[in-house]
DNA sequence: AAAGGGTTCAACCGCCGAGCT
DNA sequence: AAGCTCGGCGGTTGAACCCTT
């Protein structure tokens, strides 16, 4: 594993001169930028057969002309098998917020708690979305103000959100489910009538592991940009109705095929009362 | 229809700590 | 202890896409 040391010694000189060529072969060998679909199958079958780790013997060994870390990056923010794809949900725009709050920018652990999203996508939801809101409120984005308008508009609206979500979840679940009406969209699960209501101050405190979900996922290329197609109705908890973050954290996903409420974000929400938010400012 | 600006997100970069020799 | 590789992390970039004019 370890390249062997470019000592100047005289029964040195010659290998590491010829590591340095080897390796700047290789350097320009290299390939950047968007992976194809061979590179792609490439790499899934290899973890397939061999496993995730060992990310530069990895690339190698495939034959991919790619570093050991842009392989892993594409396995684990795009290809492994788990990942979810598609916009996300209120509950899960939640729970960043609160995590978040917590944590500040540690992406890594806040995905841990958002199954199937990889902290490359909450660090660009969390630029994208809501550093724009800050923006436009001109408010730095981890200042206290901005923290506040948080807690006191957006999330509880989101909670909002996620109720009447969980509502028309049901109605749909009911109809799909009579025998006059044939089922369009997957059975979706039990419980997702709930009322809930949002304490905002330290709810996520105790926070509960989140069980493992399995999504399926398959990829297509389109117009040389790759996209995932998931079929999801994830699995409830539905054993409190009073919802606080905590239970919330077990995603109440009533992930809805075709249905874009998972496009919105804060403006289409109407999120935003800027006359209220305004007392934020400093 | 075309141009230009804004947005999204996959991929890269640099840094750091762990582990090995 | 020093030097090296590797994996993981957060920050940044830029191409593709989208929207507005």
């Amino acid at each position: 594993m370890k390249a062997e040391t470019c000592v100047v010694r005289n029964n040195k000189v010659s290998t590491c001169q010829s590591k340095k060529q080897q390796q700047e072969t290789d350097q320009e060998e290299l390939r950047r930028g968007p992976w194809t679909l061979e590179e792609d199958t490439l790499l899934i079958h290899y973890v397939r057969c061999h496993g995730e780790g060992r990310w530069n013997l990895l690339a190698k060994a495939a034959g991919l002309k790619r570093t050991g870390k842009s392989c892993r990056l594409r396995w684990l923010n795009y290809l492994k098998p788990d990942i979810k794809r598609g916009n996300l949900t209120p509950q899960e725009q939640l729970l960043i917020l609160e995590l978040h709050s917590k944590w500040g920018n540690r992406w890594s652990k806040i995905a841990a708690h958002l199954p199937g999203r990889t902290d490359n996508e909450i660090k660009n939801y969390w630029r994208t979305r809501v550093q724009k809101q800050a923006r436009q409120l001109n408010m730095e984005s981890n200042s206290q103000s901005f923290i506040d308008a948080i807690r006191c508009f957006y999330m509880p609206r989101l909670v909002q959100k996620i109720e009447q979500s969980s509502t028309s979840c049901a109605t749909l679940n009911s109809e799909a489910s009579s025998p006059s009406s044939p089922s369009k969209f997957p059975e979706f699960p039990t419980g997702c009538t709930k009322n809930s209501t949002y304490c905002s101050n330290n709810a996520l405190s105790d926070m509960p592991q989140i069980p493992h979900q399995q999504t399926s996922a398959s990829s297509s290329y389109t117009r040389g940009k790759t996209v995932n197609v998931a079929e999801d109705c994830y699995n409830v908890d539905s054993s409190s109705h009073d919802v606080e973050l905590s239970s919330m954290s077990v995603l109440t996903d009533c992930h809805m095929p075709g249905h874009d409420w998972l496009g919105d974000d804060m403006e289409e929400y109407g999120m935003w009362d800027l006359d209220e938010l305004w007392q934020f400012r400093k």
